[in-house]
DNA sequence: CATACGAGG
């Protein structure tokens, strides 16, 4: 009976009536884009026919660009295949290996099928690879392109195909030497678009959000029954905007100002974004009671990673935040921008689902004619350090002329080969080292992994090492709540954990106190830490210890015998947790072996600090101390924040920070001390960057020095305007804090 | 003093 069920199910999927042509055409074929639309039914019955139709078959692969995709349609196939998870069909995630021996379709992320291909560039063990949701263009989907092509040009047998819901199709065929491009036509329903009538998408930035509240209700009063979705950009706006639309609801008077009174008679308003933790809190996915009208305020997530059932309208703002990477700078920002029009015919089609909607944009036609037809590629805009470590692994010399099918800017690429000098992954001729090889193994940021191989290599303390490399791999695990008061006291909690020579030991001091609380949910929410960021460290910290004993890497610790003794110290110190338990100044070698690369000297009479040197800008390396304009403040979260009082700030001379984020002045985040003699030696590789020739090719040497002439040049008036805006704006804060000072002064001397 | 859109190993 159920099987009768499933087979009728299947068969009515748009994909069915096209079996025997889709079976045809990969037997045909070893290129093959298919395009499928939402609702084809492609990712589910496509592997399952190979399956069926190709006997000989050992190995399936199927990327998604989501774990929790992997998992629900290799759970979803498994039943329609008759088998149990994990062995004809099964799934591969991190931390999550669901196959067996016998299986023989394996639904993966795109970032597992890499790390595999770092080991095997072949990927002998499988027949067919099939990546799907290649219109999503993550960063790994797109290093897998270039892998396959070259992997089709030594192993021609290997069936590629390439799974896409976009129209814009020509482009992945054009890559892949011209193949065959399959139309598989989609099930959704019809949405009427309605622009605004002249808003143009400059102005909307500092009124997007009252006007998705007033649209939204505008819904809810002009519009027939169904749901409602309204695309905002971040978890701020998405909070004020529910409680604004709450505030507006209650001057509503249903009998006369709502059209469909009958039907519609109130609204219940929820948010959602990733960090919510309400987002198990099902009711976002369950339907509204009778007779009321159900208003999502969300952020990208719905746009492709979750869907609301019911949505009948969409609102879109024409905004999204988007992380980019200036590689100018060498750092990450967190921008409001417009979106492209194939994300607003996404959010659009958000709306027809399960039957016809309406999406409204709070831009004009004329505007959305203007945005880009496509998002830029997420490795346009990433920093390429990890993978460009990847693809030397897998012996690609000449990463300048890797076959992207949308190359980055080749300053990403030589930055990121400067820094993996730096770190000694690759050496003054851009081949990997022994050292580059071994840093390899680990999926971490290549900083981290060069601390972890010196903890284990050089300083005798890769477990605490260990420990702190996992928490720097998570999101922040210091939760700041809103209301002020709550605030202090999350400050008054961290102080808890804090160490005297900065926030890596921190790090580690917290992490050991998660341990001895048994990882309790409770410890955690009591002192504002994240429990499922810190339960995320601990996966991870897990899987790295796995990799070193797979790999004989040595585990081992610098705690100090009779540490249980020092009771007298701690009270001494105030510090109540395991300070004088470890070596710490070992550990601390351990990471100034990769964060070398980010140090900065103290001013010689304020808390503010300058870089030694910016490995990140080309033609601004190995500058003095004092010559770099950019004024560097410690984070008000770190221990070493003068505020928090944990050090003088007279003892402080350098510091090292793990990274760095620039809101309205510079902010150093993670931060220890350091001593310049451990480092002094290593500074010179600075030096040696002059002289390197890091880009693997020899060819056109000449005409290539002139680009790179030119490309310095051109860099150093960047940077100049780079520094001299960074002053400017400096000098402005000095006046403003010079300003708030004297006010605070007067207002002292009044009380 | 004030990051935090989403995803991944």
């Amino acid at each position: 009976m159920i099987a009768t069920k499933i087979l009728k199910q299947r068969e009515s999927l748009p994909v069915f009536s096209y079996r025997q042509e889709i079976i045809d055409a990969i037997k045909k074929e070893n290129l093959l884009v298919i395009i499928g639309e939402t609702g084809s039914g492609k990712t589910t019955q496509i592997p399952q026919y190979i399956l069926e139709g190709f006997e000989n078959c050992r190995l399936i692969g199927v990327t998604q660009p989501r774990r929790i995709a992997a998992i629900t349609v290799a759970t979803r196939v498994s039943e329609e295949h008759g088998t149990r998870l994990g062995e004809d069909v099964g799934y591969s995630i991190r931390f999550d290996d669901c196959t067996s021996s016998k299986t023989r379709l394996r639904y993966m992320t795109d970032g597992v099928l890499l790390r595999e291909a770092t080991l095997d560039t072949q990927l002998e063990q499988y027949d067919i690879i099939i990546v799907d949701e290649a219109h999503e263009r993550t960063v790994e989907t797109d290093v897998l392109f270039g892998l396959l092509k070259a992997t089709h040009r030594l192993r021609p047998e290997l069936k590629i195909l390439i799974m896409s819901a976009t129209l814009n199709v020509e482009k992945f065929s054009d890559f892949f030497n011209g193949c065959p491009i399959f139309f598989i036509p989609g099930r959704t329903f019809n949405v009427n678009i309605n622009h605004h009538r002249d808003a143009k998408i400059s102005s909307l930035k500092s009124t997007y959000v009252q006007r998705a509240v007033e649209t939204a209700l505008y819904v809810h009063t002009q519009e027939s029954p169904g749901d409602v979705l309204v695309f905002l950009t971040g978890q701020n706006e998405i909070d004020k905007a529910c409680r604004d639309l709450i505030a507006r609801e209650k001057d509503l008077d249903y009998r006369t100002d709502v059209k469909y009174a009958d039907e519609v008679r109130g609204m219940v308003v929820y948010p959602i974004y990733s960090t919510l933790e309400t987002m198990e809190q099902k009711a976002i996915f369950d339907d509204p009671p009778r007779y009321t009208r159900k208003i999502v305020f969300a952020t990208n997530i719905a746009q492709t990673s979750v869907t609301i059932p019911g949505i009948k309208y969409v609102v879109d703002s024409g905004f999204v935040k988007q992380k980019s990477y200036d590689p100018t700078t060498g750092m990450d920002a967190l921008l409001v921008v417009p979106i492209s029009q194939a994300a607003a015919t996404q959010r659009a089609g958000r709306a027809g689902r399960t039957a016809p909607g309406k999406a409204f944009r709070l831009y004009s036609r004329e505007s959305f004619e203007k945005l880009d037809e496509e998002t830029v590629p997420e490795i346009q805009r990433s920093s390429l350090l990890s993978t460009v470590l990847s693809l030397k692994k897998m012996e690609i010399k000449d990463i300048l002329n890797f076959e992207f099918i949308d190359p980055p800017d080749p300053l990403l690429v030589k930055n990121a080969l400067r820094q993996l000098f730096l770190l000694g992954a690759i050496d003054n001729e851009g081949k990997l080292t022994s050292l580059g090889d071994e840093m390899s193994i680990f999926p971490l940021s290549p900083f981290l992994s060069r601390a972890l191989i010196a903890s284990a290599r050089q300083f005798g303390c890769s477990k605490e090492v260990m420990t702190i490399v996992s928490l720097l791999s998570v999101e922040e695990v210091f939760i700041s709540p809103r209301t002020e008061k709550k605030q202090t006291e999350a400050d008054e909690r961290r102080k808890e954990f804090y160490h005297p020579s900065g926030d890596h030991l921190t790090l580690l001091n917290l992490f050991e106190a998660y341990q001895d609380n048994g990882h309790s949910r409770e410890w955690c929410r009591d002192r504002y830490l994240n429990h499922r960021t810190l339960s995320t460290a601990k996966n991870i910290r897990d899987q790295l210890r796995e990799l070193m004993i797979k790999h004989n890497i040595p585990l081992i610790s610098c705690r100090k015998k009779n540490s249980h003794n020092d009771e007298r110290e701690k009270k001494k110190r105030k510090l109540n947790y395991l300070d004088a338990k470890y070596d710490s100044i070992k550990i601390l070698e351990s990471f100034s072996t990769a964060y070398y690369i980010n140090i900065a000297k103290r001013h010689s009479h304020r808390p503010v600090f300058y870089h030694y040197a910016s490995a990140r800008s080309p033609g601004n390396e190995y500058v003095d101390a004092n010559s770099s304009l950019l004024a560097l403040h410690i984070s008000p979260v770190s221990a070493l924040f003068p505020e928090n009082r944990v050090v003088k700030m007279d003892d402080l001379d350098w510091v090292m920070y793990h990274n760095m984020l620039y809101t309205n002045k510079a902010l150093m985040k993670v931060v220890s001390r350091v001593n310049l003699e451990w480092v002094e030696e290593k500074l010179k590789l600075f030096k040696e960057l002059e002289n390197a020739r890091l880009d693997g090719s020899s060819v056109a040497k000449e005409s290539e020095d002139k680009i790179v002439e030119n490309d310095s040049e051109k860099n150093d008036a960047k940077n100049k305007e780079v520094i001299e805006e960074n002053e400017r704006k400096n000098q402005r804060l000095e006046a403003i804090e010079a300003a708030r000072q004297r006010a605070l002064n007067r207002r002292t001397v009044n009380e």
